[in-house]
DNA sequence: GTGAAAGCGCTAACAG
DNA sequence: CTGTTAGCGCTTTCAC
């Protein structure tokens, strides 16, 4: 006995768990597993909503035969084709994938994954997608902005576009330059973070260029850029309007709390959910697209 | 053929994933599964950083013959004990758990999970747990208040406490009462979000009670005083002091930013995913509990 | 105590 | 195309 003991440490023996699993396994009740695959670098706002979302429909549906386990599983962006178990089904019943790069999406669109699969905020042949629409987020932004009479607009980007965020940017830049003849001014922040949204705004601001309205196609950006606003001693909408995305689930706190257009959550949330579990149960279904228009919050930044 | 498919879809036939991850599994490679179990309640600000560190540490060790995947768990708050395959190890070789109420708490007090486990905030005996330090984190909240000179001082809690934000307020109201022989009023929030701190705050600044210095335990509920603070017409600092928890990624962009006493995560995360890893190569280590400091950053709320 | 065997659900391989 | 079989790693059971 001590034996064996010895001989687990030095070979340094690891329980195989799939196989536990299945030792363990009542015959009598089917399991789910289920997914949710975002990359390591996306923030978990959404994520979360979506697995708490996932957790409510599964928990309505677990029964004596049925059980679910739902876990959030991350890859490194650009490398979902590592993920193990992802094409041979040894790992999910059913999946969520969100926050791809442009590789992973060439990956998916290469291959059929054969389970249940929603794909949240990318639009991929052969797959449900469930969809903003970020070229009417960016002109409805566009919209507020102009309405309240501000003429010399920026927009706030990070570096690094999604399709989202591209989208977003040229639809505000397209609207502003239909509707005034001029150009937005762009400006770029090296990062995702409230800093590098402050500090490009800053340097904006320092340079004397005029602004009296901005639209941050990021609120953590918007976050940043009230930041750079106040220190440069403008007012926050009197002198500057801010617009912002609305994903921040804080936004009503900003001060003054921050007016945004964005993908609705919360229907987004519940199609992506609704759909995965729609697929399962029928497989048959047929792909479709999901377009989830943009809610407008009208707050004091403009 | 298409008859199996029509009884496939019949019968709801759910394929077996740890059945068919038996039948992949490459007999040279052993999978190490580790989990982050954390409740669905609970922010997941912490929980997808100590992820990262995680994956970082997993990524160093991957070889041929040797691979890790990670992923988040949820579980009900209060009912951890419902989560399949924690008894009998069949979903985890290693598992670190944080974000647990008291009934979760006595459920692992209760057992011996026969794997490596790391426990994050909480002091279970049988355990190996990394801790923050409550009452030393309370103690220098109080501190920094009572130097600036405030004196009618205000204590804002959600109504639910952990153990952590149960230690907090009571060791700042400890540090308050032997330092002025007063009392700090209390004031308590229904939940966890802003807007529940911001309204309990308000009723309380509303019923013409005096505050000149407050402590929030937790970040959110920092940003939800700030509302109600400006909106009864105070300045922070000058009316009312604040000092927060220092967990909150953006208290920097608070505005005036929030001056934090709180746990040191970056330090927190890395102790955490170092004994997680040192008890699955070593599995007689034995238990021990890991204090972590706390860190002070004096912003402009106090 | 030790040892042997069955079987969880699946897929690959092979035979008819 | 259809049917049968072996075996993945584990635990439980039963025999010694």
């Amino acid at each position: 006995m001590e034996k064996i003991r010895q001989a687990v440490r030095e070979l340094g023996y690891v329980p195989n768990v799939a196989a536990r699993r299945l030792r363990a396994h009542d015959p009598e009740v089917h399991h789910h597993e289920l997914g949710i695959l975002t990359s390591f670098e996306a923030p978990l706002f959404l994520v979360s909503r979506v697995l708490r979302q996932v957790q409510r429909m599964a928990d309505a549906r677990t029964g004596p035969s049925r059980k679910f386990s739902v876990s959030i599983d991350m890859f490194h962006a650009g490398r979902l084709h590592e993920m193990p178990g992802l094409l041979n089904a040894s790992r999910f019943n059913g999946v969520i994938i969100t926050n791809t790069l442009p590789e992973d999406d060439a990956f998916l669109a290469g291959t059929t994954l054969p389970y249940a699969v929603v794909v949240l905020g990318r639009r991929l042949p052969n797959y449900s997608c469930v969809l903003d629409t970020p070229g009417e987020i960016g002109r409805r932004a566009a919209e507020i902005l102009l309405k309240r009479g501000c003429r010399q607009l920026v927009v706030l980007t990070p570096a690094l576009l999604t399709q989202s965020t591209a989208e977003r940017s040229e639809a505000f830049i397209a609207t502003v330059r239909s509707q005034t003849g001029r150009e937005p001014a762009r400006v770029t922040a090296a990062g995702f973070t409230p800093a590098s949204g402050a500090e490009a705004l800053r340097a904006h601001l320092g340079a004397g260029r005029r602004c009296d309205g901005l639209y941050a196609v990021t609120d953590v950006l918007a976050l940043g850029a009230y930041q750079a606003i106040k220190d440069a001693g403008r007012k926050i909408p009197r002198d500057i309007a801010v617009v912002g995305v609305g994903d921040h689930e804080h936004a009503d706190f900003f001060d003054p709390p921050l007016t945004c257009v964005g993908p609705s959550n919360d229907t987004i949330v519940e199609q992506v959910v609704t759909h995965l579990f729609h697929r399962m149960n029928h497989r048959r279904v047929k792909i479709a697209e999901f377009f989830v228009p943009p809610s407008v919050a009208i707050r004091g930044s403009a």
